[in-house]
DNA sequence: TGTTGGCTTGACCATTTGATCAAAAATTAC
DNA sequence: GTAATTTTTGATCAAATGGTCAAGCCAACA
């Protein structure tokens, strides 16, 4: 039997390859019909392995969810997180504009396995939303509030500004399907986008 | 046997009283779980029918999400459709931002349940956004072109434009667990989200 | 007030699905 | 090479769930 993570990383080769082939089949099939609407025999089949084998590594269906989850969370703040207070405000709010929008070009099932968890109550991450999450928005909210109180740019609600940057930008992952049925599928969507949101929120900030 | 809807609207006084009570019902529980995620023993319960009784009007579980898209379907466009070309640029786009924050506040269920149709693909209304709503939007992003031409706003490209504003806006709907995780629940939200979106969107457009 | 037709229900069915288990197969350790 | 350990699997289970049906109930209308 596999150890529980705390014990130690006394992993097996087989153990850790087929660890990683379940959460990408996981990230998949949760990402395309959310937790409930996803079936273990999905992740089995989509990763080659039997249910039981499956079931070997992860005893319960929840507990491939939340490391999915856990997996991808790690990653998800740290575009945030850079957010330079020393830096020049239009640069650091640009770079971190143009972060997620390439987050979510390149990992769109990732923000969809967010947008899903969050839209249904966020059972299981209730706890990193009111704990880790809120705590670096609002160390990063202050640096924006330290830039407008310099008159560095218009003074917006930052936090409201952080969701709108947030909103903007996944949109497109997470409402792929109608952007694309909008705009028809062959226009190079990601670049123009870019350069819409950027104009936007930017233009929405400097100071005029 | 209750007809169906083709057929004419031949329905008695309790057919269409149960009827509205399952749609109020399933909105309830298809916005908080998805389709997949909710049963129909947890619909009939929320409306206080059994659940054969409630099969007698929607026969398949299918058929009641989807009389309960299409009845939400009507009203969503609204809004977009008042954006009118001979009117002042400025006004006409605050308008419609006000109008998505207030539909958001007030019927963050309805915005769930499309949120989550699009999330999984759109499997149901693909059809939908490939038609009217496509039709739609050109239609105004035509609309906003036209005044960008004129010069009466910043030049941003129109579709993204309209993407960004349901994005801003939908967002403290489909994603208040987050919000609310991060703001705390204390603050007028939708107050300040309303100054800060407009001060945000409005100010990229005007012209300097 | 009796009858007709819509309305309601308890019992039931078939399928799906998360999960288990003992035993076989494969891998690793000695 | 053999023993110990890990990995894999076929068979199987119990619960949940979408859906059916025949029989009973009730409202409205003549």
């Amino acid at each position: 039997m596999p150890q529980a993570d705390s014990s130690g990383p006394r992993k097996t080769r087989i153990q850790t390859q087929n660890e990683e082939l379940i959460l990408a089949a996981a990230l998949e099939v949760f990402s395309a019909y959310g937790f409930r609407g996803s079936t273990v025999d999905q992740i089995a089949t989509a990763c080659g392995l039997s249910k039981p084998n499956l079931l070997y590594y992860f005893r319960r269906k929840e507990d491939i969810y939340i490391a999915l989850l856990e997996h991808t969370l790690r990653d998800w703040l740290e575009p945030l997180r850079a957010l330079d207070a020393a830096g020049d405000p239009i640069d650091e709010l640009s770079r971190y504009i143009r972060d997620k929008i390439r987050m979510s070009r390149d990992n769109p099932k990732a923000s969809r396995l967010f947008a899903n968890e969050i839209l249904h109550g966020a059972p299981m991450i209730g706890g990193f939303l009111k704990g880790p999450l809120k705590e670096l928005v609002d160390d990063k909210a202050a640096v924006i509030a330290g830039w407008m109180a310099a008159g560095l740019i218009n003074p917006i609600d930052p936090h409201h500004l952080i969701f709108a940057i947030w909103s903007t930008t996944q949109h497109y992952a997470d409402f792929d399907v109608q952007v694309k049925a909008v705009l028809g599928a062959d226009r190079d969507d990601m670049r123009t986008a870019e350069t819409a949101i950027l104009a936007l929120l930017i233009g929405g900030l400097e100071k005029r």
